[in-house]
DNA sequence: GACATTTTGTAGCGAGTGATACATAATGTC
DNA sequence: GACATTATGTATCACTCGCTACAAAATGTC
């Protein structure tokens, strides 16, 4: 019917994944976008309408990929506390080895975007939700079953969790030091065993 | 001598902070902050050298001004655990209380600037050290008063209240909800309590 | 008041921005 | 193979970016 694309979307959009998680939104050109996803401008803005919306959809595949991923695969195969340790693990070691300092895409654009356009904010504002709804019903799980004390208040707690993960990636950008980021998150964990 | 001044250093510099902490560094145009500052990109650039000068200077009466305005004064007139507790109350409460959802001007920097500029991080992240110092030293002294239980690692503690300081200020700007930033601080100021 | 010195506004520099017009190339259908 | 349709590359568009040259304006000293 007509001429095919010359590119793969999925690599097109990991390659503007990592412009946009790198630099953010306003730092990003398009010609920088074009160059690496190994595409002309033209064909950029036929296949992504325009730059806002390229990011949206960055933003998307990024959270298909890497914060849903590692929920339904922690909670898929771990019991709860080990789940929620492990999430938390694997953010700090993701963080302490990225010589690039990028952070949290999603959490760099909640800093950068969600402010200034409130449709963007709407959407990253949600899926942080996601985020602290995943601890929480893991930590209800957790207290189900016992491992995790059921005296304290699992929606504090869950939002507790979700402020250190984003305290966490804060310091990822500028001060990406694993005994800092094991420190924020030792006191927090430890809510969840029994004792004082 | 020469022609003085039409304009005040620190109204200026006020105004630049306002323009920084609204949109952050790369948003903001010279013209931008010319116009919020009241006088011609000329004068800006005779006063301020470059745009970065001007943000260093932005940041540096930023800080002086706030934070460290904050810190002095409560550790001055509250005992530790007070001290903490009104520390991190009143960051909820100008969090909520701002309708820009500006967050804090030092942590927004973290975010977009300290990895793209290592002369600027390292400014920043050593003001970050100064909150985290800041926690310790008011937790040690809160644990010498009996205030806070000693059994507690004053170390990892101030980590965790500086990682709930950022995810906070994160917060700030896409989800600037009162319920959900106490959620937050409440299980990590329960830490500085005793019993369980 | 002449002078040196600094500040100010206008006007513009070259470079880069997001986005597009237009012609060409590549496909499936008939 | 003609056609409709979509993708592509070149070559721009008008605009904004950080920054600066230049001349006029405003001061204290002599």
């Amino acid at each position: 019917m007509a001429r095919p694309r010359d590119f793969e979307e999925t690599d097109a959009l990991d390659a503007a994944i990592g412009c946009f998680w790198r630099r953010g939104y306003e730092a990003t050109s398009v010609r920088d976008l074009a160059a690496a996803m190994g595409i002309s401008g033209t064909s950029l803005y036929n296949a992504f309408d325009d730059k806002r919306t390229l990011f949206v959809r960055a933003l998307d595949r990024y959270m298909a990929e890497t914060a849903r991923e590692r929920i339904h695969r922690l909670e898929r195969t771990l019991p709860p506390k080990q789940a929620i340790r492990r999430f938390i693990g694997e953010v700090i070691d993701r963080s302490v080895d990225d010589v690039e300092r990028r952070g949290c895409f999603l959490i760099n654009s909640a800093l950068e975007v969600a402010p200034h356009d409130p449709e963007l904010g709407e959407e990253i504002a949600q899926r942080l939700s996601e985020i602290e709804a995943f601890f929480r019903r893991t930590i209800k799980a957790g207290q189900a079953a016992g491992e995790i004390p059921a005296a304290r208040d699992a929606r504090d707690l869950s939002r507790l969790l979700l402020g250190v993960l984003l305290g966490i990636r804060v310091l990822a950008r500028a001060r990406p030091e694993r005994a800092l980021l094991e420190g924020v998150a030792r006191p927090a964990l430890g809510l969840l065993d029994s004792g004082d």
